[in-house]
DNA sequence: TCGAATCGGTTGATGCCGCAACAAAATCGG
DNA sequence: CCGATTTTGTTGCGGCATCAACCGATTCGA
């Protein structure tokens, strides 16, 4: 809850703005090389992991409302997702027995084929241009750091 | 240039895992958030960060191309990035005179007035979202580790 | 039990961005 | 000095995301 909302606020000290904008000019580039080192698979960085995804959930199959949150997207966002994977034969859609309002996502052989061919360079990708580049208290302090800001998001419901 | 393509990897331990997740998956809800607390102001995240360019500029104007490059933008989403800001009167186009082809992007004193309306809300969220959640060790992490990000990615070209 | 509210998913309209193609101006090279 | 190349910016097009509206299925409550 913000309190009074003409207090004052401390301006960022040049070591908090040289971390702000480190860290937020070099985000995008990093996920524009990760999708880079995708290209080879023609794969865009979303569809991968939909398909890790649906890999990981039970039965291959997830609902479409369980997929949209997991992938942070709306509904209408993890529909036309979906439709590019399903058109290329790596996903399908399925009825559910149980809720008929329900539609299914089930990733298929040739989608868990797709994902492995994937899988190795798009690690190593991780590692070149992220995991590799720190050393032990970096890589906790990137865990501590985003566990934080996904703690205190969380807390605003 | 890769080395040998079929190398084997290392795939990511639990503690990298964890930490690539949780920065993966937390970033996004992060930059919704500043936006979120930017609507007051009716400003999209992309027309504040043109009004702080634009402020911080010789003569609060820069040409279109090295505003694109600031921005991380093509030139043609400056182009279009621009056009709403310049119906709103936050910023005006004028032409070069030294450059017949260089189109300059100028704030104008509304523009002004906008950037410091909105500034101090901006600060404040972000310090709540992040800032003020590290402490002093987490805060020199958070520049080292997208320092060695950029600086690798900047190797490649 | 039946009408109202909610849930789950898709569709249409819209917005933002990149790519490719383009035009105009500046610069380079012989 | 003139033609070829490069630089700068805009536009058409397509991709991908959201929001709002909608529909059928389910669940809730009196």
């Amino acid at each position: 809850m913000a309190a009074a909302t003409e207090a004052p606020v401390r301006h960022l000290d040049p070591v908090e703005m040289a971390a702000w904008r480190t860290f937020i000019e070099t985000y995008n580039d990093l996920i524009n090389a990760l999708q880079a080192d995708l290209e080879p698979s023609k794969l865009a960085l979303g569809d991968y992991q939909v398909l890790v995804t649906l890999s990981e959930a039970e039965n291959k199959s997830m609902r479409m409302c369980d997929l949209a949150e997991v992938l942070q997207l709306t509904p209408s966002g993890a529909t036309r997702r979906l439709d590019g994977l399903v058109k290329a034969g790596w996903v399908e859609r399925r009825n559910s027995d149980v809720d008929r309002r329900v539609m299914l996502a089930m990733l298929t052989p040739a989608g868990w084929d797709k994902l492995h061919e994937a899988l190795v360079p798009h690690v190593r990708s991780v590692r070149e241009h992220l995991i590799d580049l720190l050393d032990e208290s970096e890589m906790k302090s990137l865990a501590s750091v985003f566990g934080k800001v996904r703690a205190h998001l969380d807390t605003l419901k």
